[in-house]
RNA sequence: GCGCCCUUAGCUCAGCGGAUAGAGCAACGGCCUUCUAAGCCGUAGGUCGCAGGUUCGAAUCCUGCAGGGCGCGCCA
């Protein structure tokens, strides 16, 4: 029985049919909403269910009735030993230490796969994260919506989803000519060019765009010197997105982040995905040529009205259609990336997970109406808006130079406190909510550290181990032996807060997937460290009460 | 002006339509000849921004309002 509260509203479902059978219930009642959860408060027992109070309604019965006839029906289960009606009518389940007790042969049966399951039926999900523009390393702030992207992908994969781990790369804008405009320049240094910093002006300043020039100068000598813009703009440029592409890479992969699809938005347009997929939405009625209203409210300067080709994306709930080109008769942004979105959705994908940063919350509802749109309604998209980072060092802000390029590296965030406390951390919120990143605080030894405080019940299980093998040699730890140990012995409350706190992994993996949340997991694990540290401490008390205890093998085996 | 997000203890924040709304920090009171006390236990602290509505039941869903953040054709 790996998720107790499944398995659990099974039994419950199973009862309520039942008694429709009988003719103690009406028959044909719909049991879709009735759940089982953990009571909030734990006085209240292991197990509460809302079915007397979701039935009501529909059996015309009062819900205590309802829920006396269930609760005595549970009351026969082996594992319950208390079914109690309370409140207006949620029926509360105690079950046995012995039951609890077999959860940890659960546990250590299904290993690394515990708290695996079906939900996701193989259904295969799209999640597009990071997809920073090729033009320089990533910062702190991309780190949150790289870790959140790559901690839901494992989370939807956990629980039975065929997950995609996509990052589109934007290398067709303006922004990618600036970079071969910079890389040129650097390039021009690397033959021994002086370079002044002004020439820099509305590029990419940054020093990390010399070793492009230096590797152009390697490679093609002094060929573009005397050439013009046109001759060497596509081949220094694309040298460039390809060094930005493996430094970007090399940041994730310090970040533990692995992408499995890349997909340029370049090689889109060069196959012309964004005239098919315009056509498509052509021949539903959905573009047509028409004149936006200017903003109400702000004051553009040059504002006038201008015939422009749009989707109709109102009929998909937007507030205005949207443009898809620009005056000059390129496209904007949203035309590739509504190519894009369908390149995902023909590569099978039935749902897509967008993470973006929170100053694009105004794109939203446009990319929604545009996969609405293009899969009938077939596909949803959710797309995830991560909240800034305020970074701090000893509770002061970390000073973000104005200066173009001079920005904190994600690298250098990862070199100085390590890969695992970036990612936790960035856990700790949800997505949307901003997030303090404090450099000081994140390394302190205390309470105050979540990452800290996880890793230490970690440290000490693993101490255990080790103190367990020097003074107890002859115990068995090996999985088989443990799972076989005297469990019934662990009896304490606090022993069983532990197991209950375990047993609840699957029912947390589930939620957090379904809700699109993977901090829950984080807050979790607080919790399960917790409820390990109450116990671990119970041994101050009283000695008997260690995890080890030298004079009883079977005891420390349990 | 419009759209999206946020508003929960002194502070930072969890809270999945359920019961008396929780955790950490800060405050106060305990607990070390240790399986690392880098921790644990306890006390105190609330008009869940405000006002309506839906519901057997609302911090949670809906509407309006207030305050804060982000954004609003030819940047991506």
């Amino acid at each position: 029985m790996l998720n107790v509260f499944n398995e659990f509203r099974d039994k419950v479902i199973a009862v309520i049919e039942d008694l429709s059978k009988r003719g103690a219930l009406p028959p044909g009642l719909d049991a879709a909403a009735v759940t089982v959860e953990p009571p909030r408060d734990a006085a209240h027992g292991d197990l509460a269910t809302n079915a007397a109070l979701v039935l009501a309604r529909q059996a015309k019965r009062k819900p205590r009735d309802i829920a006396e006839a269930i609760a005595a029906r549970l009351a026969e289960d082996d594992a319950v030993t208390e079914a109690g009606v309370a409140g207006p009518g949620f029926i509360n389940l105690r079950l046995s230490d012995g039951f609890w007790q077999a959860r940890i042969a659960d546990v250590l049966a299904a290993g690394a796969d515990y708290g695996s399951s079906t939900l996701g039926a193989g259904r295969r999900v799209n999640v597009e994260y990071v997809s920073v523009n090729p033009t320089g390393p990533l910062h702190v702030g991309h780190a949150r919506g790289a870790v959140y992207g790559d901690a839901l992908a494992a989370l939807l994969e956990k629980v039975g989803y065929e997950v995609t781990r996509e990052y589109y790369i934007n290398d067709a804008g303006a922004q990618v000519d600036a970079l071969g405009r910079s890389a040129y320049l650097r390039y021009r240094e690397a033959l021994g060019e002086s370079v002044d910093d002004a020439a820099f002006e509305g590029l990419y300043p940054g020093d990390y765009l010399r070793h492009v020039g230096a590797a152009l100068a390697a490679r093609d000598g002094d060929k573009w010197l005397g050439a013009g813009e046109d001759e060497w703009l596509a081949p220094v440029r694309d040298l460039a997105i390809e060094k930005m592409m493996e430094l970007i890479r090399d940041d994730l992969a310090a970040l533990g982040v692995h992408q499995e699809v890349f997909s340029p938005e370049r090689a889109l347009v060069a196959a012309g995905r964004v005239e098919e997929a315009l056509a498509l939405l052509e021949e539903k009625g959905l573009i047509y040529t028409g004149v936006l209203e200017p903003p109400k409210g702000m004051k553009p300067e040059d504002w006038e009205p201008r015939p422009q080709t749009l989707f109709r994306a109102t009929q998909f709930g937007d507030d205005v259609d949207r443009p898809l080109k620009k005056s000059d008769g390129s496209w904007t942004y949203f035309a590739p990336d509504i190519a894009y979105h369908l390149d995902k959705i023909e590569r099978g994908a039935t749902a897509l997970i967008d993470v973006w940063g929170a100053d694009h919350g105004g794109y939203v509802k446009r990319m929604k109406a545009a996969v609405k749109a293009l899969s009938g309604g077939e596909v949803e998209l959710d797309v995830k808006l991560c909240q800034l980072v305020r970074l701090m060092r000893g509770g002061e802000p970390v000073k973000m130079s104005k200066r173009a390029g001079d920005f904190v590296t994600l690298r250098e965030v990862v070199d100085e406190v390590g890969k695992d406390v970036v990612r936790f951390i960035m856990l700790t919120r949800k997505n949307d909510a901003p997030l303090d990143f404090d450099l000081v605080r994140v390394t302190e030894q205390s309470r105050d550290n979540p990452v800290f405080y996880v890793q230490y019940a970690h440290a000490r299980v693993c101490s255990l181990m080790r103190m367990a093998a020097e003074q107890l040699p002859d115990l068995d730890t090996g999985v088989g032996a443990l799972a076989a140990a005297d469990l019934d012995r662990l009896t304490n409350p606090a022993e069983l807060a532990l197991i209950k706190s375990l047993a609840g992994w699957p029912r947390q993996l589930e939620s957090a997937a379904e809700a699109h949340e993977p901090h829950r997991l984080a807050f979790y694990l607080n919790d399960v460290a917790a409820a390990f540290h109450g116990l671990w401490n119970k041994g101050n008390e009283d000695p008997r009460m260690r995890f080890i205890v030298a004079d009883d093998a079977a005891l420390t085996g349990a």
